[in-house]
DNA sequence: AACTATTTATAAGA
DNA sequence: TTCTTATAAATAGTT
């Protein structure tokens, strides 16, 4: 829509590119605000210029949209909760999402050692002391496994050193025997 | 750019909007795209529908798109420390720091419900365990509060029942004794 | 920043 | 939904 018919590459000239970024960016946002009201849609819009500089609309403030964003996400990865991909990287994105999570997070903690416990209930109290049992159980079981796997690696190497033992001792004697000839005296 | 103008406001007809919304959303979509390649910007576009459909694209990845915002979020409020409104969002200055905290704080979170223990110790895991130990401490003696305050609390209410009782009585007495009289038979 | 010839997007109709 | 097409809007190249 011009004098004439582009091709869509980047634009080599950083003049002219600066130009269309400059008009094509308006018109971005424009039309983002336009389906939003047309439609009653929530709309955002990020734009980064090649140069690093920011540009953001939103229909309603970006932090909410990306709230809602990250909400969607989040339900997403209760979908597939084992993608490979998601687990890794589908922790919150949005500043204050991952802030509220992590305020979340921090109270449960807290409340496993014990600590702000103020306003539970007896049964809410009843579930974290369950909670922390588990725990305990687990842990447990890992000990003994840790000792089990210690005490089977000592006897791996309890067997090893004899059988180096047994060889050294062959060794040393299919040596000596000749030597000890010699010092026989 | 139709058969007609149209004004930007709400479209009622919800058919018509339905309509609109699906071109109009291609339309912003593609323009989107046409920019992030002219002018070798970052583009991200984030839409929900009036129906709650999310729709979105982004010329990197949206992760990517939103970390950066977030970073500028950062950054702004670097630059204006004690603006009002960042006291009220107070906004953790580095998403990564946060990220990274979270993580850390998962992890511990994890390990006391006995999860992700593989690579720990015999003594990091006696640690644990202590740990647990005095979190089950403390939430029993929440618990006992919770029930004694709860005793607490019923015998004050039985002992205002018993005292409005009383009174209560006391009022019937009055008015019946005199009645009594002529029920006595 | 404007202008304007063209291209592109899309409103309304089928 | 999808296609068609007349028309509005966006914008490429120019001034």
């Amino acid at each position: 829509m011009g004098r004439g018919k582009i091709e869509i590459k980047k634009i080599e000239n950083l003049n002219s590119r600066q130009v269309t970024f400059s008009k094509r960016r308006n018109g971005l946002l424009k039309k983002a605000q336009e389906l939003s009201i047309l439609c009653d849609a929530e709309v955002g819009v990020l734009i980064f210029s090649s140069t690093g500089k920011a540009y953001h609309w939103s229909s309603t403030s970006m932090e909410q949209t990306l709230l809602r964003y990250n909400r969607g996400v989040a339900e997403q990865s209760m979908e597939h909760p084992s993608d490979e991909q998601n687990a890794e990287s589908n922790h919150p994105i949005d500043v204050n999402a991952l802030k509220e999570e992590y305020l979340k997070l921090r109270s449960e903690y807290m409340k496993l050692n014990g600590k702000e416990l103020e306003g539970l209930d007896f049964k809410e109290l009843q579930h974290i002391e369950q909670q922390l049992n588990d725990g305990i159980s687990q842990v447990k079981k890992r000990k003994e496994q840790v000792l089990i796997d210690q005490v089977n690696f000592s006897r791996l190497q309890e067997q090893k050193a004899i059988l180096e033992n047994e060889a050294l001792r062959k060794q040393v004697g299919i040596r000596r025997w000749p030597q000890e000839e010699n010092c026989k005296d």
